[in-house]
DNA sequence: TTGCTTATTTATCGAATGACAAATTAAATT
DNA sequence: AATTTAATTTGTCATTCGATAAATAAGCAA
């Protein structure tokens, strides 16, 4: 933050840029390291990939937690697009037009190995950020298909229902699912996700135009 | 079961039925502790919980692996009920109908902390009976249901393409997937099990006959 | 060059890990 | 009671772990 020389504008910031981009090095290769191996995995082997020895990894963060948490914000928070929800809140096309093409750009960001492991190895773990994680795919996704869907099949503006919620959680853990089948069990899989995704919104729409049209408890 | 007098038939059995339901006791107490802390747990914590030294560990079983390779066995073939297929083939009831029953008593048998865990924990690991118990989903259950389907639609008897499997599969990863909600994620989930696979296999039913009625490729 | 600052490595600590061998206790057999 | 056998603990080992401090190397200013 001290500048001992420089008269005008902005020139001595080289050292600082160069180190905080060494950082977000260190952050990502780290990504791939955790996602691979296990957050129990040792700071010793994150350091063999990185190609510097382990105590520089001090230099950089605090802690082995505090490199964990950036690993999380970093996969998280950053990967989330805020572009989704308006998204599915386009009334000028077709609430199925605009789950599948929600679901195909989401899936994009999401169906990648190191993100799907990270997702799975933090949930394990029980961290607090997976569980608000959850509860924005709820509020700004879960909850606005069913707002859309009211609005399509001409039915009244109420709140979801918590079982209604849940009936568009199980085609979203249906999607979901299927990534994980893909990248973590490697179970063969030849159809393609776009597909996939065709047909169980398809099953989706279907069902939730049946469970809204009749009166349900909660 | 031990009667230290009983002069004929199998008198010295005592000692070693006892070692052996020692042993199993053991590894039952390893599935909630593996479940809760991971594998990566010391197995000094695994004999703290069960009341003894860690050396002992080693006199039942050769190596931490083998232990694990134990849990494995009692959770993912021991709780296998071979009565589910024939459950899902019993013509004499509606698909729908077979489907709720089977996927009701199936989440009994898996819709436990244990199982849950186990069985994630197991995946990121990638062992192989992790896969080998995706293939039993796929042939025992998945196809079984695919094939009453066109049964029970009037459609010719041929082998399940795989992306209609797919389409089951999301399904089954729907419900699971519930399960991780409620098991693992701990996400208040007010509605009930029954009801959320109801709904589920409804929209299964509707999107299925559509799908198998229309020309598809692969 | 000379200093000064930052980046990186070397060396090391104390605790925890899986595993083994030997000593000890408890039970079963005679 | 004496003896044999199995169950369990004590003690210990070589590694590995996260973390720290001190030493070195590299970059940059004058």
């Amino acid at each position: 933050m001290k500048h001992p020389d420089t008269p005008p504008t902005e020139p001595p910031k080289r050292k600082r840029l160069s180190s905080e981009a060494r950082r977000q090095d260190f952050i990502n290769q780290a990504i791939e390291f955790f996602a691979q191996e296990g957050f129990e995995s040792s700071t010793r082997g994150l350091a063999k990939k990185l190609g510097v020895t382990q105590p520089l990894l001090y230099r950089y963060f605090p802690s082995k937690n505090d490199l964990i948490s950036e690993v999380y914000d970093a996969v998280y928070v950053k990967r989330w697009q805020p572009e989704w929800e308006p998204l599915l809140r386009d009334r000028s096309r077709p609430l199925a037009d605009r789950l599948n093409t929600f679901y195909n750009v989401y899936t994009d960001a999401i169906f990648n190995r190191e993100w799907m492991r990270i997702f799975l190895f933090s949930g394990l773990k029980g961290v607090d950020i997976n569980r608000r994680y959850m509860q924005l795919v709820r509020q700004r996704i879960l909850e606005p298909i069913l707002i859309e869907a009211r609005v399509e099949f001409g039915l009244p503006d109420v709140p979801p229902k918590d079982c209604e919620v849940e009936f568009v959680w199980v085609m979203h853990g249906g999607i979901f699912y299927y990534g994980v089948r893909d990248l973590i069990y490697e179970s063969a899989i030849s159809t393609d996700k776009e597909r996939v995704i065709a047909d169980a919104i398809t099953a989706f729409m279907a069902g939730l135009e049946i469970k809204l049209n009749r009166p349900n408890q909660t």
